[in-house]
DNA sequence: CTAGATAGATAGGGATCGGTCGCTTTGTCA
DNA sequence: TGACAAAGCGACCGATCCCTATCTATCTAG
């Protein structure tokens, strides 16, 4: 045991004994433990209060970070809310993956249909809160250039892995590839667009009504000309 | 003729001749016109610079009021963003019935599909910049209680408008009810959300291709099971 | 152990925010 | 025509915005 972390497990059995790693021992892990404070409260922010009221104060007041501290590791609050975004479609498309996965391994329920499932991974993905957060920055980009030109490749790329893990799937050979490609885009379209209008009425029987159609539209697109 | 009518002639005769009532002459009038041109641009303002930039001093700008003046005829800046938002829906559901009637007057051209026609239609009107403004408003209003209180009631009776307009379309008896609301509201939201992403690369292309997979949804849909 | 570098905190600058308050200008009505 | 009301104006308010400059605390390296 180092003399660092001797320093450190005394300071915590005094200070909070169960708390787990209350202070980084190295620089770089000081500094990546407050960066990833700030991009987890950035997020979060967006999410409670809104791209446009998600200020430097809010960002600092929830990560319990100083001005002073934020602006040594993002130049801009822009370089922070694109980080956020990044962070964001990271996430979800490991939770896309993830989900689309559990359809095809072993021990699925083989009476699962798999079109069934991908179409309700769909609507999960597009219901969880981080994807306000991309309609947050994509609708604040529609009339601010900077941010817009700072989350295009972001974008490009997040929609690129998308169509990478949609042509992998274990149903696509049913379809020509130009029709499962529009029905996956529709899909997307239909639940990005359903489930933005949430803040109004969250009526889950209508969303289990869009996505029964979406199956039904799948079906009948299915055989090729 | 009354004096305040000819001293205003007067003054049209030596500032600008040709100027169409350059100043109106009653209370009413001077008001009406005054509210117009503070609501022509908000709307204006929320479309070219997004709803957060959207400020007191910008509509002011752009409409030549003062600041006082703006306040004289809307208590909060919410107010005029809500008259903004109920004047857009109102000139959307205008331009969306007028559109959809040129299908079925005589002169229209026979051999024009009128499912075609129809979803040519949803992706016009949710392409107008119009639109915009109202995914604005929707997006901000996700996280202020305040303006989503505001315009729930104007969004509710818009989507009515858009159903009772859309249940009158003289193809709807070709399919039954449920599927037929249900496509119409898969279109609507496939075109407002590709349409919302148009400030990353606009793609007629493409559009057409949704477009041309739209209609091949509600054919392959519309006979009933 | 110490000198230098990195991380974090605090105060405040310059600009803009939504909104108020007197004041002037314009229209109304007896 | 003159008193009153409505419409319009612009200075000003406190709050908040993003960001900087300066200082202290912590970590690293020789």
């Amino acid at each position: 045991m180092t003399v660092a972390t001797a320093a450190v497990c005394h300071t915590r059995a005094v200070d909070e004994p169960s708390a787990p790693l209350a202070a980084p021992r190295t620089q770089a892990s000081r500094r990546k433990a407050t960066i990833d404070r700030l991009v987890d409260a950035t997020i979060a922010a967006v999410i409670e209060v809104g791209y446009h009221r998600t200020s430097i104060n809010e960002i600092c007041r929830r990560a319990g970070v100083s001005h002073g501290g934020l602006f040594r590791h993002f130049a801009t609050r822009i370089d922070l809310l694109v980080a956020a975004y990044e962070e964001v479609t990271r996430r979800q498309i490991e939770e896309f993956a993830s989900q689309l996965h559990r359809s095809v391994v072993p021990e699925a329920d083989p009476s699962t249909d798999p079109i069934r499932w991908a179409v309700q991974t769909l609507s999960d993905i597009t219901s969880n809160p981080l994807n306000s957060v991309i309609h947050e920055l994509h609708s604040a980009a529609r009339t601010d250039p900077d941010l817009r030109a700072r989350i295009a490749p972001a974008l490009w790329a997040f929609l690129g892995r998308i169509r990478a893990i949609t042509d992998d799937l274990p149903f696509a050979d049913q379809f020509d590839r130009r029709r499962f490609r529009l029905t996956l885009e529709v899909c997307l379209h239909v639940f990005d667009s359903l489930h933005s209008l949430r803040f109004l009425e969250y009526d889950p029987a209508h969303d289990d009504e869009v996505i029964d159609f979406a199956v039904e539209i799948a079906r009948a697109i299915r055989p090729p000309p």
